[in-house]
DNA sequence: AACACGGGGGA
DNA sequence: TCCCCAGTGTT
C-alpha cells in the first residue's frame, strides 16, 4: 500500500469494521479500567477464552478502588486457569498506583501511562486510544502480520527492534479522527481475515495489500526464531491425614506458578528411588506410595511427565515449613494448577 | 537481545 | 506435534 491512498484505506477499513465487528463485552464501555482489564487480559490469550472471566472479573471487582483492596489470593482465583499469573498481580499493582497517586484517573500520556506495572507499548496505546481517543500505535503480533503484508515488510518480526518500524508505520497510517476503531479494526482483521493463513476474497482492503498484489501474503510475516523445549519427569505425593486433609506446599513467589499450592512434588531422576528423592528434598519421610496417576502437562515450553503416588506420612516425619494440611473445602479458596487440578480430579474417581 | 511466563485452539 | 495468539518484566 502507498501512504497516498491512506484516506480511501481507512475508509474501507473502518467501514468494515462498523459493520463487521463483533459483539464483545469490552466494547460496549469505554471506561479506561474497563478497556485496561481486558487488554491485559487479551495478552497471548484468545478472545473467546477471555469473555467469561473478564464477565466475572469486573462483577466482583467493578471499580479501580475495589481491585486495589482487594487480596491477593482472591484476585488471583479469577485469573486461575488464564495463565501468565504475573499480569494480574501486575494489573492490581498498577491500579493501586493509580488509586494512590493520581487520585483514581488513568493518565492521558503515553509517558505517564507507561510508568504503570504491567503497562506495556502495546497496552499503553491501546488503553489510550480505545478508553481516551489519542491517536497512539498498539502494535501486537497481529498488527505485525497485518501491516507486514500490507506494506510488504520484510524485516523479521521476531527481532525486537522491528516492532520499531511498525509503530511507525502505524502512525503514519493511523485514522486521527477515530483511533480507536482503528486500531481494532486492524486487530479484528489480524484476527478474522489476515490470519496466519489468510482469506483474503474476504478481506475489505485487499485492492490496497502490496502482499496480495504480488501473491505473497503466505510468506508473510517473516518470523525466524524457535524455541528450544525442555522436559521435566515431576513425582507429585498425594500425603492426606486420617481427617481426609491433604498436605500441600506454597510454591516460590518467584518462578513458574507463583505462590501456587501444590502437592510436595520433586522433579526426578529416573535412578533415584523417589522416597528417597523426596526425602532429600523436602525433609518429608513416607512409606513407599502406591501410584494413582501418570499423565503429560505442557506449558509453552516445558513438558512434565507428572507421576502421582498416593503415599502415608511416617509419624517420625517433620512438616517442613512452608507445608500445611488442606480439607477440601479449605483446597477450593486457594490458587492451584492444572496439574495440580488434573491430579486431584483422579484422587476424586478412585 | 534472550528468556521466563500458561493455556487453549487449529492445522 | 508444532505453531500461534490483543505482551510484559527481568537479566
Amino acid at each position: 500500500m502507498k501512504i497516498s491512498q491512506k484516506e480511501e484505506f481507512n475508509k474501507a477499513l473502518l467501514t468494515w469494521y462498523h459493520q463487521e465487528k463483533r459483539d464483545l463485552p469490552w466494547r460496549r464501555t469505554s471506561d479506561p479500567y474497563y478497556i485496561w482489564v481486558s487488554e491485559v487480559m487479551l495478552q497471548q490469550t484468545r478472545v473467546d477464552t477471555v469473555i467469561p472471566y473478564y464477565e466475572k472479573f469486573i462483577a466482583s471487582f467493578p471499580t479501580m478502588e475495589s481491585l486495589a483492596e482487594a487480596e491477593e489470593e482472591h484476585v488471583l482465583k479469577h485469573w486461575e486457569g488464564l495463565g501468565y499469573y504475573s499480569r494480574v498481580r501486575n494489573l492490581q499493582a498498577g491500579v493501586k498506583e493509580v488509586v494512590g497517586n493520581y487520585e483514581s484517573k488513568i493518565p492521558r500520556t503515553r509517558a505517564e501511562i507507561l510508568n504503570l506495572r504491567g503497562i506495556g507499548p502495546y497496552t499503553a496505546g491501546a488503553v489510550l486510544s480505545i478508553a481516551y481517543g489519542v491517536p497512539e500505535h498498539a502494535v501486537d503480533g497481529n498488527v505485525m502480520r497485518v501491516f507486514s503484508r500490507l506494506f510488504m515488510i520484510e524485516e523479521d518480526i521476531a527481532l525486537p527492534k522491528t516492532k520499531k518500524v511498525f509503530e511507525q508505520r502505524v502512525m503514519d497510517v493511523i485514522d486521527e479522527t477515530d483511533p480507536s476503531s482503528f486500531n481494532q479494526a486492524i486487530m479484528e482483521l489480524g484476527a478474522t481475515i489476515c490470519t496466519p493463513n489468510p482469506r483474503c476474497l474476504l478481506c475489505p482492503v485487499r485492492d490496497f495489500c502490496t502482499a496480495f498484489e504480488e501473491g505473497k501474503q503466505e510468506e508473510l510475516p517473516v518470523k525466524t526464531k524457535k524455541l528450544k523445549k525442555k522436559v521435566m519427569t515431576i513425582h507429585s505425593f498425594a500425603i492426606s491425614e486420617p481427617g481426609g486433609k491433604w498436605l500441600l506446599r506454597k510454591r516460590p513467589a518467584q518462578g513458574l506458578l507463583g505462590d501456587f499450592w501444590e502437592f510436595p512434588q520433586i522433579e526426578c531422576n529416573p535412578s533415584m528411588d523417589s522416597a528417597d528423592a523426596l526425602k532429600s528434598a523436602t525433609g518429608l519421610v513416607i512409606e513407599q506410595g502406591e501410584a494413582f496417576a501418570q499423565f503429560k502437562h505442557i506449558f509453552s515450553h516445558v513438558t512434565w511427565h507428572v507421576e502421582g503416588y498416593h503415599a502415608v506420612l511416617k509419624d517420625s516425619s517433620p512438616i517442613p515449613e512452608g507445608y500445611r494440611f488442606f480439607s477440601d473445602e479449605e483446597l477450593e479458596l486457594v490458587p492451584q494448577s492444572k496439574p495440580m487440578s488434573k491430579l486431584l480430579m483422579h484422587l476424586k474417581n478412585n
